[in-house]
DNA sequence: AGCGTCACCCGGACGC
DNA sequence: TGCGTCCGGGTGACGC
């Protein structure tokens, strides 16, 4: 499942093969998979758009062209990649925009939940967006002033996009570990100190992830290496790294939830 | 405001 | 082997 690291290494790769790469056509082969705008305009539009950048918000990358803005969220099983020559359609592919140079640009996707849009501004898509975390403004100052504005179960709060744009559910789990949190604890309990260490161990598991090309599991992303070093996420009944206590799983908001019961302790709830 | 639940999906894991 | 069933996970909608 692509998080901020798998898509900020996503862009990596696909930015020098498509910068400067025109659209022919566009084959949409699934038709939900496109949020708007309709099918008939979106082929209509996206045709003779130049690839000028691409950037990533959040989850989403953004793809700026001569003059719409082709915007790609890969949720939970979406893949994109670049196909040189000719390419023949596979089973999951959504969408696949053929470029100059006989070149196609493969948005794959097995269980339909990615999106696709085409816009003049994302402004709209991205107005209910958090702070980067990788970002300047994300400070230990802002995240503790955040948190007590706010009385959630940290764990909830730091998957909502709207708090912090970008977390997901295994960075948000190995971060918590890092800072020694328990996911239930509310937000507000928060004091400096561990708002602090939870603003570290929040940057340091992207910085490591997208330094390690991201995390390889659910067969979606391929080439990433971070899955070899997750500390808590998928080891439950494993030996915690630090203490040697046995990692468990809790569900917490309806998603499975990994931290070690003795360093991450809940002292207030 | 915050929480719970459901819907959207389907490959893979698991049980029999 | 093969079939049926359940799970997971990002996000948005909805109800309490």
């Amino acid at each position: 499942m692509p998080e901020l690291p798998e898509v900020e290494t996503i862009i990596r790769g696909l930015r020098p093969a498509l910068l400067g790469k025109s659209i022919l056509s566009a084959d949409l082969r699934w038709k939900r998979t496109l949020a708007a705008p309709t099918p008939a305009k979106f082929i209509q539009r996206i045709q003779g758009q130049q690839i000028q950048e691409i950037v990533r918000r959040a989850k989403f990358l953004q793809f700026k062209l001569s003059t719409y803005q082709l915007i790609v969220h890969l949720r939970m099983s979406g893949d994109l990649f670049v196909a040189q020559g000719l390419y023949p359609p596979a089973i999951h592919d959504r969408l696949i925009l053929n470029l100059k140079d006989g070149m196609s640009l493969v948005f794959s996707d097995p269980r339909k939940f990615g999106r696709v849009w085409l816009v003049d501004d994302p402004a709209q898509l991205f107005q209910n967006l958090g702070p980067e975390p990788l970002a300047s403004d994300f400070s230990a100052d802002w995240l503790y002033a955040a948190l007590q504005a706010r009385h959630r179960q940290l764990k909830p709060l730091l998957l909502d996009q709207s708090f912090i744009a970008g977390l997901g559910n295994i960075y948000t789990d190995e971060a918590l570990h890092l800072a020694r949190l328990h996911p239930l604890i509310r937000s507000d309990l928060v004091t400096v100190e561990e708002a602090g260490r939870l603003c570290m161990g929040i940057r340091h598991v992207l910085e490591e992830g997208i330094r390690r090309n991201g995390a390889s599991i659910d067969w979606v992303y391929r080439g990433g290496d971070f899955q070899n070093h997750f500390r808590v996420y998928g080891r439950q009944g494993e030996d915690c790294p630090i203490c040697g206590t046995k990692i468990e799983r809790i569900v917490v908001g309806q998603r499975g939830t990994h931290f070690c019961p003795c360093c991450q302790v809940i002292t207030d709830a």
